[in-house]
DNA sequence: CTATGCGGGAGCG
DNA sequence: CGCTCCCGCATAG
């Protein structure tokens, strides 16, 4: 079973750590996640709490060998130099009575926050405003209307933990609303049929780890508490699409309430099977790490074409989605209510249940005592890293981008998917996006008519993460040999090459040895 | 129906 | 007190 890997103390982050120093660190990781991984290239490490968590990221950063790439890289480091030069930025604490007002640059919005790590979005953040994550997060109450309170609900997966034919776990994103995590929990494993079962969050002191939210002024400040210790279950857009697709099956194939609850899963699976691109059902690590994906292949050939070709493939059998977010809000800078906030910019809001671990953001919060770990945020401070590590893994929803984008469409989300390599720098500008573009849209999975006059949904994440490894990353999902390897062989000679040529890069890359 | 939020209130150390 | 967790209520999509 998945287990949280564990790391020495003495890693920090001045710690330079080599690439196998590195692979030795995450073994345990990686075999928990069933695959294992050799870092290719590693010339600076993060700090222990974000090291595997990074390692893992950041190999998206290096997916690419070509001078652009590495320029972003550059860009990264001199970011992140900036960043964790000015130590004020991360001296904040969430029940602070005041907020830093004199915030220099807002992050970009993150996918997957992990350990004890904060963030300042902007309060045209779309994803910020509506309180996203792709962990499964629930609201809890903390009896604080000033700050919002979510805590992990787990992943969901087989009982018999059972593999698809690729070898990938089920990881299912747990329905947020009781009810219908109850119900979810009585169905069927999509791949074997077997009994689902709930891996609940024990990242935060043996309680789930947990995200506050709190809107102040022009700035909507983050902070997550907690490491998660199960894998990532698909993302919310994922389960919406795989719910949508499960409606649609049902509707043509109306059976009995109790085989359907089977048939609905299974459905996908098989479809998955035959398609061998479907992510959904997957496992974000491995589609996420899946860095093989990353081939000379895939650069130095026609990128686009071939996601499109996927982006086409997959349209014609799923020819349909839907539209999780439709609604623009924009926001009174001036009012530092969150409450009153987020009724006005019309945020939905609901959850359920509560759930939580140990905080002190509640009404009871002693406000302004600092925590250990606020010092340990450098890396997370950074929008291009933010960017890169936006990249999870819904595959559908970027390949769908790719589509949209070839098409021309004008949606403002879209204006930054054409940074398709080789592209050139104008998609990697450290600040924000233009309110209203690119970076808020991320969920905004607004309908575009698609080839065959169906719809897929579109704009996702990386529609505004503006980076084109990600896109690549996300062309396939299935392990092919990565640049470094001829055959199953190593390429140490290009290896070395390699580490020459980014010599104080900050870059990782991992790839699966199978 | 599900996702999100709100907030009363029980229970625990 | 400080916090977790359960529950019902409400709203939006
Ligand atoms: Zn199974
Ligand atoms: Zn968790």
């Amino acid at each position: 079973m998945y287990k949280a890997p564990k790391f020495d103390d003495k890693v920090t982050e001045e710690t330079y750590l080599t690439p196998f120093e590195i692979a030795r660190k995450l073994n345990c990781w990686s075999e928990a996640s069933g695959n294992r991984f050799l870092i290719v290239n590693c010339l600076r490490v993060v700090t222990a709490s974000q090291l595997q968590k990074k390692a893992v990221e950041i190999c998206l950063l290096s997916l690419g060998r070509n001078s652009e790439m590495l320029k972003a890289a550059d860009d990264i480091m001199d970011q992140e130099d900036s960043t964790s030069q000015s130590g004020e930025m991360t001296s904040w604490d969430i029940n602070d009575i005041k907020l830093p007002q004199d915030v220099k640059q807002t992050d970009w919005f993150q996918e997957w926050p992990d350990s004890y790590v904060k963030h300042i979005y902007s309060s045209d953040d779309k994803n910020a405003q509506r309180h996203l994550s792709s962990w499964a997060m629930r609201n809890t109450n903390n009896h604080n209307s000033r700050i919002l309170k979510k805590s992990c609900l787990g992943v969901v997966v087989c009982s018999n933990d059972c593999s698809a034919a690729d070898g990938r776990k089920i990881y299912l994103r747990p329905a947020i609303c009781d009810k219908a995590r109850q119900k979810q929990q009585r169905k069927c494993c999509p791949n074997c049929s077997g009994p689902l079962k709930l891996i609940s969050c024990r990242g935060h002191g043996g309680y789930p780890v947990t995200n506050f939210w709190r809107h102040e002024g022009p700035f909507i400040f983050f902070q997550s508490k907690g490491a998660h210790d199960h894998p990532r279950p698909e993302t919310k857009l994922e389960a919406e699409a795989r719910r949508s697709i499960q409606k649609a099956q049902t509707a043509i194939s109306p059976t009995s309430p109790r085989l359907k609850r089977c048939r609905e899963a299974e459905s996908l699976t098989g479809e998955m099977q035959s398609q061998e691109a479907w992510p959904l059902l997957l496992s974000n690590q491995e589609n996420y790490i899946s860095p093989c994906s990353f081939n000379g292949h895939l650069i130095d050939k026609n990128p686009q074409e071939q996601i499109i070709n996927n982006c086409l493939s997959l349209a014609k059998n799923y020819g349909f989605g839907r539209s999780p977010y439709l609604t623009e809000h924009s926001q009174d800078i001036g009012s530092n209510k969150y409450y009153e906030k987020c009724k006005e910019i019309g945020s939905r809001e609901h959850d359920s249940r509560d759930l939580s671990g140990p905080s002190v953001c509640n009404m009871y919060a002693d406000y302004g005592e600092p925590q250990p770990w606020n010092k340990n945020t450098t890396l997370e401070r950074n929008p291009y890293t933010d960017k890169c590590c936006n990249g999870s893994t819904l595959s559908l929803a970027d390949l769908h981008c790719e589509i949209v984008s070839s098409q021309n469409c004008m949606d403002s989300s879209i204006q930054h998917v054409p940074n398709i390599p080789p592209t050139t720098k104008a998609g990697y500008h450290p600040s924000r996006p233009n309110p209203g573009l690119s970076g808020d849209d991320f969920y905004e999975g607004k309908l575009h008519v698609n080839y065959n006059s169906s719809y897929i949904p579109s704009s996702f994440y990386h529609l505004s993460s503006e980076d084109p490894y990600l896109i690549m990353n996300s062309a396939h999902h299935h392990q092919q040999p990565s640049p470094l390897t001829k055959g199953n062989e190593w390429d140490f000679e290009e290896e070395r090459k390699y580490l020459d040529y980014c010599n104080n890069e900050m870059i990782f890359s991992l790839y699966p040895l199978r």
